[in-house]
DNA sequence: GCTAGAAATGCGACAAAGTCGCAATTAGGC
DNA sequence: GCCTAATTGCGACTTTGTCGCATTTCTAGC
């Protein structure tokens, strides 16, 4: 995946910036990532790695996840309704609020610049430094509101800045 | 207590709809709610109704709330950082955001008509339906931010419709 | 290349959160 | 008061996440 060594690199960045190590585990992690899809797990993970023929211990990828966090590689979101922990992909990918269909399970990412900006002045007015939002809205989405199968939004040219991530798990 | 026997109304409206019935132990989840702070997890109202020397059952419990959410009784949301089932009560209060104050764990509720407005947009540009939603900004509060001592905030009178819900958990 | 020391990993045990099936109990219409 | 379906308690189980410790593996210095 070619993606992944320019990501190894931000890691290994971050790292050095720390007195930390890069270490096979922590490639690894960073390569399940990659196989994974947008919104995962540490399970996934730890399933991601297996597939490659390679074990990592749960303990080890929930030591190793904040750190890919804190590099800015992940961002911990819980887009779907279910409180477990989840990330996304967090490089290169501006700030995105969530969309989830209530029917067919589906997280459309969205964003607006009117809506950051007026977190922006929320946050102005209560004397408030944001560090990270997060926006989940839950409801349903056109297609499963206009009764039709859940899945044709697929198919359909995206619209603006919506990205669809994610269907059922 | 006063608010509890109109809350219980309104479980027996909903559980009349639905052809549910209204028992001793669902009485005693609102009544719990009503013991409980604003923000709380499903441990916490076993642990209310056990101070009031009655019992019930986890899973009863578990069984229990998505009710009197569905009801409109609660709210779930995902308040403080961790991922732990959170609810608040959800009865007559408008809908409003949360602050987290990652310092001193305050979490500050906050609604803005604005951006009420703003998420109608965004939605209405994805044809979405809305059911509900949920803002979680992370940062910190004014106080922690200008080095005071975390707890100050609760001695200043309230701004707007922000309300201290929670210290430190 | 070797060594020492620190960092990272694997392991297993644990705690907390949540789910499930089943037998016993209870609400509420008759 | 009786009857039946809904509800509860129970306990066993799964999932998610944390912790301490022994072992392994980096890295720097030689």
């Amino acid at each position: 995946m070619k993606g992944s060594s320019a990501t190894v690199g931000q890691l290994e960045r971050f790292l050095r910036s720390r007195g930390l190590r890069l270490t096979r585990c922590r490639k690894l992690a960073v390569e399940a990532v990659e196989a994974c899809g947008a919104h995962f797990g540490i399970e996934d993970l730890k399933a991601a790695a297996r597939a490659k023929g390679l074990r990592v211990h749960r303990a080890t990828l929930y030591r190793t996840v904040p750190l890919l966090v804190e590099a800015g590689i992940l961002r911990k979101v819980s887009a779907s309704g279910g409180d477990r922990g989840e990330y996304e992909k967090g490089l290169g990918r501006g700030h995105h609020d969530h969309l989830l269909c209530l029917r067919c399970g589906r997280s459309i990412e969205v964003s607006s610049v009117a809506m950051e900006r007026e977190q922006a002045r929320l946050c102005a007015r209560h004397g408030f430094l944001a560090v990270d939002h997060q926006l989940r809205i839950r409801g349903y989405c056109a297609d499963c509101r206009s009764d039709g199968q859940p899945g044709d939004a697929a198919r359909r040219p995206g619209r603006e800045s919506a990205v669809i991530v994610a269907g059922r798990r």
